[in-house]
DNA sequence: CGGTTCCTTGATAACGATCAAAGGCCGTGG
DNA sequence: CCACGGCCTTTGATCGTTATCAAGGAACCG
């Protein structure tokens, strides 16, 4: 029912940038060799993912593969953020999730049968390594803990997911909101200088992917955010977030207080 | 945030039955054989499962496992429907999906951390195996296919996870309510004796459950179908439903047409 | 500097949740 | 087998939330 590859938005790629590496990236060394799902390979392995990949740098709003599009390879995120979106037929989409530095993305497509379904577009611009189906294919024969760790990940994926679900017919925007600064805090923010809970955030996203996060539209996020901030719950300047006392917005969690 | 084991009903077990199964199960000769994820396994290892396997039968209403408990095994389905539900802390509970003959239910606890997410309770008398971790954990490692055949199927959850969290956000009760018989009738639909797509189905579930398959609530359902009932889109008697033209419920999920 | 896109605010309307109550079905226990 | 109680289902009334339409202003890019 849902098609695929329809409302996705025609940004294709603007300037398709050559796949000159930002410098010569190498697997081994890695910043992020221990966060992803590489991570329990021996050297050897990695000697070989460092021949495969295929390292390149991608500006801002270009669109790395689309809903829709036939799978073609495995993009580890060394650096920069990259949101993924799930689009209906009718144009309407979410923001599912934000792919950063250590990730991989596009293993879902590879495993559920070929097909993207959800578009990747760049939102800070990153270097990426495309990986190929042949590596990942060798690789999952020869070393066994690899689709182990694929398997708890999309294992994680699912329980999120349905979290995320029951979150969405359950709780109000503003509530929504608030779990997700929480966890957004939790990988961009930076504990302020004051006492208690004091923490400020750049958002990665601006307003329109923020409302996509949340399954609502921008006019709503605005009210919202407005309404927040007039409870003193949070400072907005643009991307700018200030949190003044992180336990405030954990209680807004929680309907039961003492 | 969303805490585990709370919320959950308390209907733990009304008469724990017995662990005797109905007949000797046999794995090798199970009708689900070509159904599951064991499809692929050598005789060898479904001589090994079917060993390992414990039957039982399960009444209706029956809690097979709650959310928040330990993993204790797979569940493979030989007969019957097992309703899967996501609670949050305040109580608050979505149907996340259906289990039926031939499906295994468990994994996904067992992949992402050995704590189950959801409570899985019986709502047609079934028959299931469970089987053990360490076969599980065995196997694994002796086929590798079996791996695979679990992220193809994870991956799978994930995909329609993300549709389902579009559906949620983006759509009208009346819209999912029509998406949602669709998708039963493939299932549990009878095809009618009348020309163009006249189907009947047995419902599987009550009406709260249908309810929490949708994210909403029985009141809404039960105006939703009187409105689907005045359009003259379907007739429901009980958990008898009569859907007289498909065609006219497929036109109800395209906003566009000629 | 011009155009476009993004963000915010206002007004309005539709949708779905909630509270309340009545009728029906079912399983339980007598 | 029947009677009882409880739960499920339906309908009504009302309210709150969120989408939608519209417009002004700000920021950004070329």
């Amino acid at each position: 029912m849902i098609n695929a590859r329809q409302g996705v938005p025609p940004v294709y790629s603007r300037r398709a940038d050559s796949s000159v590496p930002r410098s010569g990236l190498n697997c081994l060394t890695c910043q992020n060799r221990n966060k992803a799902e590489w991570c329990g390979l021996a050297d050897e392995e990695i000697r070989l993912l460092n021949k495969d990949k295929r390292p390149r740098f991608y500006p801002p709003n270009h669109i790395v593969f689309a809903q829709g599009d036939a799978w073609d390879g495995l993009y580890c995120i060394e650096a920069g953020t990259v949101a993924m979106f799930h689009t209906d037929a009718e144009g309407r989409s979410i923001l599912v999730r934000l792919g950063h530095a250590g990730q991989t993305m596009g293993y879902q497509a590879f495993f559920s049968g070929g097909v993207h379904n959800v578009t990747a577009r760049v939102i800070q611009a990153a270097t990426m390594c495309r990986i190929s189906g042949e590596f990942l294919e060798r690789t999952l024969a020869r070393s066994p803990s690899l689709a182990r760790r694929y398997l708890s990940r999309l294992a994680g994926e699912v329980v999120s997911a349905e979290e995320a679900l029951l979150r969405q017919s359950a709780l109000s925007v503003r509530v929504r909101l608030v779990h997700l600064l929480l966890s957004l805090m939790e990988r961009f923010g930076q504990a302020g200088d004051e006492a208690h809970g004091h923490v400020v955030m750049a958002l990665p996203v601006a307003r329109k992917d923020l409302a996509a996060m949340l399954g609502t539209r921008p006019e709503t996020l605005a009210r919202t955010i407005a309404e927040l901030r007039a409870d003193g719950m949070v400072r907005f300047d643009g991307r700018c977030v200030v949190v003044p006392n992180e336990r405030a917005l954990l209680d807004e969690l929680e309907p039961m207080s003492a």
